[in-house]
DNA sequence: TGCCATTAGTATCAAATGATACTATCTTGC
DNA sequence: GCAAGATAGTATCATTTGATACTAATGGCA
């Protein structure tokens, strides 16, 4: 019998359980690598590429890049300034904010934790071709926008 | 300039990231929606719904089933044997474990849940044709098994 | 049989995470 | 230009989550 209408559920074929499943794997070999290599959590990790892209950003602006709350922001950064990987500068426009900057350390850590990144994602991704890869991406952006639509 | 080689990484276009942020918003809807309507969390959800489909089985089966460790597991059931929408039976095959089965009212609460999850899962492949669903689901597979290969 | 390694499940403690509320600064409306 | 919210960031406390180690039971296998 075909599954023409699927009014039963089920766990293997629920789509957010299979995203959920995929997605936690994915994290935890990222965040297991991370730690092991470079002793850096998942948020400490995309704060320093946001930096590394943008030079310099207030943890306000760090949250909206990187979609973490304010009190995530703020751990990991703490951590990166205590590790000298991040510098904290008044921010004459604001001084309610800092504003955070790469240190030195912090910029030559970067240049070694982005190559592995990069050779992560490409072993993640080495059963799909390009044009599957570029799908994916596409429908999980799409995937996205829903769900924020969705959200409370 | 076309991004031919993609030597620089950016945050934005990294699909790990990409993924989870996905996951994670699919999963506060679904989460949330869960709690407020059923008290549920997601780990007793699911064991509801693995024991709607099996009807029994024992804790270490029920975390095969839904790639949740045992102590996840054993803190669900714990908590849905409290709620008694769950039911413990001694393991005549092995001592060491129970044999869990839904309850009555368990079965009246997955009745009441599942569709709501049918529901919830179709608003969130809203934005999404038959083939694409079925094209997702299919890449999400394959970066599951690629990434549990890369596991520790 | 009887010993040893393995497994199912849980208790216990440490660490991470989240909720709340606070301080200091900024913005707006008047 | 000054009260009344709003916002950036953090401290504090409560709850979750995870690591470790334990008990009871099982399965080899000598």
């Amino acid at each position: 019998m075909a599954n023409t209408k699927k009014s039963v559920l089920q766990l293997e074929q629920f789509l957010p359980y299979r995203l959920s499943v995929a997605a936690n794997l994915v994290s935890d070999v990222i965040a297991s690598s991370y730690r092991s290599l470079f002793g850096l959590t998942v948020p400490q990790w995309r704060l320093l590429a946001v930096l590394a892209e943008r030079h310099r950003a207030t943890q306000q602006e760090l949250g909206a890049a990187t979609r973490m709350d304010k009190l995530v922001v703020s751990r990991a950064a703490v951590a990166l300034v205590q590790r000298r990987l991040v510098r904290r500068a008044a921010n004459s426009d604001d001084q309610r904010s800092h504003l955070l900057v790469l240190a030195k350390n912090g910029r030559a850590l970067y240049a070694r934790v982005a190559p592995k990144a990069i050779e992560l994602e490409a072993q993640l991704l080495a059963g799909l071709s390009r044009a599957e890869r570029e799908h994916l991406r596409e429908l999980l952006l799409r995937l996205e926008v829903t769900a924020l639509h969705l959200s409370p």
